[in-house]
DNA sequence: CAGAATCCGCAGGGATACTG
DNA sequence: CAGTATCCCTGCGGATTCTG
């Protein structure tokens, strides 16, 4: 863990300074990268729940693709985020599963996940407010 | 606002039914169509400090193009969540500040984007390993 | 200064077919 | 069942040029 007050996203005492330059900067990057995809948060949200086999992870997520997934599924492994359990049986079952580390992240997300739903109605009068400003002119 | 209560990103019963197909699913959609491109919540995090011009922005941004700051911050006006106040004067002077209803997803973001760096640690050592024991296999 | 418009490369991701 | 491999296409976003 390294500190990171001082680089934290909020007013300092000014802005006189390129806040985003370097280790923010950095850090929303790699969460973008890490989570900004399009499938990522979703199956992280799936998994929160708890154990559950390829098929399973599949059907829950509506729209996704073998390839997708797999995909996906391969980098939350690979980022120590999610653990792969290969059953030796046959046929194969493999159950995935959140690691301790890939716990941590439901928390922020889910904050995240719920300011969309809080503030969807307010964009959407925002969004229409603009275009019929828009379309006014 | 509505309520989620029963929608949240948390252990439910068990997993039986398809938590993320409904309001949670379309959420996390909503979110990473409004802040899951690459420069979106870089400019909210900038932002986040006070009220900037255009140049300003662009000069707190790294690696950012004129057309992508000008794209992002039109989407972030049209949905409410940044102010654009043209001066009329000569040269223009335009300032972006965060509204209201934009500043509450500082709070949010913020999180996340300090969960990536407390966790890059641990994420670079899993991702090692991982590519170790692929390699050797 | 703050943009609008245009061109273009390339990576994300869908559809499909095949395999252990 | 749980993938892998291949093809293909869309659109994000960079570079450049032009304007009020």
């Amino acid at each position: 863990m390294q500190d990171i007050e001082g680089l934290a996203w909020v007013p300092r005492s000014g802005y006189e300074d390129q806040c985003l330059q370097t280790d923010q900067g950095r850090a929303i990057r790699e969460l973008l990268d890490r989570v900004g995809d399009k499938w990522t948060l979703l199956v992280i949200g799936t998994l929160s729940s708890g154990v559950l086999r390829f098929s399973e992870l599949q059907r829950h997520i509506p729209g996704i693709s073998q390839r997708m997934l797999t995909q996906t599924l391969r980098n939350l492994e690979r980022d120590g985020l999610v653990t792969r359990t290969l059953h030796a049986e046959v046929p194969p079952r493999v159950e995935y599963e959140l690691t301790p580390l890939g716990r941590t992240l439901i928390g922020p997300a889910a904050a995240l996940a719920n300011w969309a739903v809080d503030t969807q109605a307010d964009i959407a009068a925002a969004r229409d407010a603009y275009d019929a400003r828009v379309a006014a002119r």
